[in-house]
DNA sequence: ATCGTTCCCGCAAACGTTTGCAGAAAAATA
DNA sequence: TATTTTTCTGCAAACGTTTGCGGGAACGAT
């Protein structure tokens, strides 16, 4: 029950508590057969190093946080589990918090991460998050901060995301060759960059073809249930021959619902596509055409970023702004 | 960039530590005038306090651990949802891992838990984990530990599931009063409490039965692969008037993937439920029938259970051990 | 015998808090 | 005025580490 510390080793062995640190640690001032018997006793008593007390000594800490708007999200789960492999590997421990979509509860769990004085924080923000004084606030302070996919462009942090504009512009291109008439956006909070940069790219594909388009978008969250009620919405618009691009697959699905319960037939009468490639997308009936968002990888590459931040140090010049591929994945929906 | 500290305070102030460190804690003793004084300049400095030493000093901590085979399951993912939400509400900080599935890394995890002085830990456990030595290790030095679906029930833990057997057992009751003359079991391994409870309520519901079935078991993993293959594994075993009862809803997709691959109808050939009930089940072609099995609550549940056993401290008497309901959603596969 | 090395090890301070105890100043009582 | 009580503050130790510095012992070289 008690828990073995260095003091403990060092009168039990009768020497000073900084031998046995020494020792512990293989440093060359400590003689061999002092090494062993300190080792020796660590091991039987179980000694186990107190990292509070030496994050407290060493004014550092090998934790990072990771703030995500919502765990349960394929995409940030996805994100989350490449976060924690990378961590895993390189030897910190990630401490987790959701924002649930709420700027104030992201600035909560925010600071109790400066509390825990963790070395960095990875954060994609949420969706009623409209400035970025909390973040810059934490940043001023010397916390490494590292953005992915719902990032903050105006914070000299590095971000991990992809070239939404690009992907967006390629999707609906696609869907102007395969000749529908009217294209309508259901988009998401314009606050967010990537809502954003998704709707620029929709809006630039319609003006760079030759067909004469009218942007039309639906603006809302980014739940099932706002892809499932912008459906009436977009029906008291007319729907010949008519395609959605949506923000993203949630809400593509919402939308799928409720044009299977209405009857209009996909993709024949209305053309649908997504933005993701959650595993769902692909089980579904019609499968759903998508965009493939390297969530894994992302997560991946923002921890890969963060954790190089804080082993350089100050010394990083520039921030990092890392672009991922995407693909689109075409399947029966449009 | 320079961290506030009490010190700070103090010798700006020119009083000493203690009183600052008084002053903050709105202790008694000091005068209220001083008060006013430190919490304003604390507040203009932006003083937060170090948490680290706070808990050094006290030796407690307020994180907690969690370690879940893979977040990426939606089944996890809602249940860590469920954790981080609680562990906020009550003032606890998250600290997560994921085993892989692999024995050696949650062990590693935990150890390194440890070594960061959680205050507890929530578990389920890995597939490849056939016993729990490294668990009981950290309980004997007096770490909380709460297990949640995958338990571990060789040990003195408080633990959260849902009644496998019994649920189990009622889904084959449905089947058997379906008609199917033959219903198969796709088992996970064995050495996993609840595969061999929903093995055993499913060999219970056949041996009640009034008609005379032979059990008959495939066992393998628990992901959508193993579904799949063990469908190939069936059809040379025959299968008229057949149903699979899977053992979660990934084996089940990937049999159901395989089914209509080799265009076999569903249900009319053959039948098949899973469990869980993730959201991709009610998307799919057929619609699989299926186990509600409350993942977040089960999250909310291990979490409140955990807190409790860290603020009472070593006076829980018994561990507890809670059984939540599950439900079965009848749809189009079965 | 003296000096300079080399090899080990311990002292003490430090990280930022909290807290028991003691003590000074002020106020109240005798 | 002298004594007790109350009110406020500081000293110092403690939590478990790490680390700069200093020093004793042993040894070889002069």
């Amino acid at each position: 029950m008690k828990q073995a510390t260095i003091k403990n080793i060092a009168s039990e062995l009768k020497l000073s508590a900084s031998t046995v640190s020494r020792a512990l640690n293989d440093h060359p001032d400590i003689h061999i057969e002092t090494k062993r018997r300190v080792n020796s006793l660590a091991k039987e008593l179980g000694y186990r190093p107190n990292i509070i007390a030496r994050n407290l000594k060493s004014s550092k800490s090998n934790q990072i946080g990771v703030i995500v708007p919502e765990i349960r999200h394929d995409f940030f789960a996805n994100a989350l589990s490449g976060i924690e492999e990378v961590a895993y590997q390189k030897g910190f421990t990630v401490i987790l918090a959701q924002s649930n979509e709420d700027t104030k509860r992201e600035e909560i769990n925010l600071n109790s991460m400066y509390l825990h004085r963790v070395a960095g924080i990875i954060v994609s923000i949420s969706q009623t998050t409209t400035n970025s004084a909390h973040f810059k606030r934490l940043m001023d302070k010397g916390v490494k901060m590292v953005f992915f996919d719902r990032v903050c462009n105006d914070l000299n942090a590095s971000t991990v995301h992809i070239n939404d504009m690009q992907s967006s512009y390629d999707v609906v291109k696609y869907l102007i060759n395969k000749g529908y008439k009217k294209i309508i956006h259901f988009a998401g909070p314009q606050n967010l960059e990537i809502c954003k940069n998704r709707k620029l790219g929709y809006e630039k594909a319609l003006a760079d073809s030759n067909v004469d388009y009218d942007p039309i978008v639906i603006e809302g969250g980014m739940h099932e249930s706002n892809g499932y009620s912008h459906v009436d919405r977009m029906i008291e618009l007319g729907f010949e021959n008519c395609a959605i691009f949506a923000v993203n697959d949630p809400v593509a699905i919402g939308a799928l619902k409720r044009l299977k319960e209405l009857g209009i037939k996909i993709p024949e009468q209305v053309g649908i596509v997504g933005f993701s490639n959650n595993p769902i997308t692909e089980m579904i009936s019609p499968q759903l055409t998508t965009v493939e968002q390297p969530a894994f990888e992302m997560g991946r590459k923002a921890a890969e970023i963060l954790i190089k931040e804080i082993e350089t140090g100050n010394l990083v010049n520039s921030p990092s702004d890392i672009k991922l591929e995407t693909k689109l994945i075409i399947r029966e929906s449009a």
